[in-house]
RNA sequence: UCCUCCUUAGCUCAGUUGGUUAGAGCACAUGACUGUUAAUCAUGGGGUCCAAGGUUCAAGUCCUUGAGGAGGAGCCA
């Protein structure tokens, strides 16, 4: 959109005249306004455009032929400014602009605009989603959010990886990541019937049962037992009735796949992976961060002392990059539970007893935030706890899967080494009871040259919980689809 | 889905053992003042106390049900 083709102005966004603006120019640049302050002889007007964290200072000279324009901009307004750049007479900021020229181009009733120039909860900028981007921490998540999802695609790319679109809709409902959402073109009220009485899915859109996918792994396995190195970027669905600060019913999720790899290959990419990504946002995005740092802080201070985090965001980012991950097997971390003061003490709710049972919340928190105080990989679980694909270890007991833990997050990584004997898989999913007609496609990659290969699922947001420091799943992601929830 | 807590002005919250006209800060409006930084000062407007039902002479306050929300748990990424 050109907005002032007959002046010749070329609009400069916002991080421009504030990196790189050449003082004395005359420039044209609009936004959003924050605030603005009026006195006699000058208005400021603090203006964002989303490009940058920081604002731009437009100043007003009440003298000028301009000033009357005033009374239509407040908070929440768009406007287009031309002026000179100028040093800025203020201490807030090293340039300002001297408005010769504003156009108001979309007002904002100040009796009605929800955002006020003052802090507003988490909650409250969630019922208003729609205009939630303009407010500093949703345009800072906005902004490190981007650059985690270019360095996702440029990590991969240097690694030699391939991107692979796997399905949204899927027809095998095999996957045992949980309830799935169906998808379906019948009519709800009257779905045509079988003999039985039974809904006749034959007569639907597929000709077949079809659900969103939660996971694109197993098409993932398919690709990699091709092209050696893929990865898969793309939105997954749980249809279960998860209301926690960690879960989405829509999110985003990075799922390599490498053939020629064992377990300890899938646990080096995934932390290298991680690393990288968190070394990313560090060197990338250093005023979201340190605005974000800032926010967390305030935020802590409203916290009682013991509950507090010893580190800050920076740090803890910092504190990521520069340590290695501890690796340990579950067998070892049944152990240093069973053996540690938290559980004689009886502080676990839940205590340790028979080796076999999966790990509650509060085991995993004492691993990763009291004991190893640092990221944690734990490997070759008990086969009960985990999916049929995974591959079986010697001793008949554990399988070769790797969950990543991190602090304040729990598993951020879930991940195996693929299982690709044909009869030790065969054997392990009629065990399960799992419908080995309709794998048939599956079955087949472990009958012709197949090969050991290994993957992990990564959740994007959580990634981004991380790395933002935000407490709450649905608010590092625009339009959260969680139960009761869909505005927007 | 389970446990705990919350829902009072545009926002964040206070509101005593149930008792007369429900308060504060911020925001907003008006004025003053000032190269200001979420400016400051003064004045003012602004309320279906989440909804329905119940107890009571009397309910923002107590009880029941429902709807939202938060934290924790389970499921998991």
């Amino acid at each position: 959109m050109k907005l002032f083709t007959n002046k010749k102005m070329k609009r400069i966004p916002v991080i421009d005249l504030l990196k790189a603006g050449e003082v004395g120019a005359t420039v044209t640049t609009s936004g959003w306004v924050r605030t603005k302050r009026e006195s006699k002889n000058v208005a400021f007007i603090a203006l964002n455009d989303g490009s940058i964290i920081h604002n731009i200072q437009v100043v007003v000279d009440m003298e000028s032929a301009i000033a009357g324009v005033l009374g239509r901009i407040s908070t929440g307004a768009a406007i287009a400014v031309t002026g000179k750049l100028t040093e800025s007479g203020g201490s807030g900021q090293k340039v300002e602009l001297a408005a010769e020229h504003i156009v108001v181009l979309g007002e904002a009733d100040p009796e009605k605009y929800p955002l006020q120039p003052k802090k507003h909860s988490l909650e409250f900028l969630r019922e208003i989603a729609h205009l939630r981007f303009r407010t500093n921490t949703f345009s800072a998540v906005t902004r490190v959010r981007h650059a985690m999802i270019f360095a996702i695609h440029k990590y991969f790319t240097e690694k030699g990886f391939f991107n692979i679109h796997t399905p949204i809709i899927t027809a095998s409902d095999c996957e045992g990541a949980g309830e799935m959402f169906r998808v379906s073109t019948l009519d709800p009220i009257n779905p045509p019937r079988t003999e039985d009485g039974a809904v006749d899915y034959s007569k639907d859109f597929f000709g077949k049962q079809t659900n969103l996918t939660v996971s694109g792994q197993l098409e993932a396995e398919l690709a990699a037992l091709a092209m050696t190195k893929v990865y898969t970027f793309g939105p997954t669905f749980r249809a279960e009735n998860s209301n926690t600060s960690r879960h989405l019913a829509e999110f985003w999720m990075i799922e390599p796949e490498i053939a020629f790899a064992d377990i300890t290959d899938d646990m080096d990419l995934a932390e290298d992976f991680l690393r990288y990504l968190v070394a990313y946002a560090l060197e990338h995005c250093p005023d979201d961060l340190e605005f974000l740092a800032k926010r967390l802080e305030d935020e802590e201070k409203n916290k009682k002392v013991e509950e507090r985090s010893p580190m800050g965001l920076i740090d803890k980012l910092r504190f990521v990059v520069d340590n290695e991950f501890v690796r340990l097997t579950y067998t070892e971390a049944i152990d240093i539970l069973r053996n540690s003061n938290y559980n004689k003490k009886k502080k676990f709710q839940y205590p340790i007893e028979a080796w076999g049972a999966d790990l509650q919340s509060e085991h995993e928190r004492y691993l990763v935030e009291k004991h190893f105080e640092k990221p944690v990989i734990l490997t070759d679980y008990p086969k009960e706890i985990k999916a049929f694909y995974m591959y079986q270890n010697d001793d008949g007991k554990t399988v070769r899967a790797m969950d990543i833990l991190f602090p304040g997050i729990g598993e951020i990584v879930g991940g195996s080494q693929r299982e690709d004997r044909h009869n030790h898989l065969l054997t392990r999913m009629r065990e399960m009871g799992l419908p080995e007609k309709e794998m048939w496609w599956y079955l087949e990659t472990r009958v012709y040259g197949s090969v050991p290969h290994a993957g992990f699922g990564l959740g994007f947001e959580r990634l981004m919980l991380f790395v933002t420091g935000m407490g709450n799943i649905r608010d590092v992601i625009a339009f959260p689809r969680a139960p009761k929830s869909a505005e927007f």
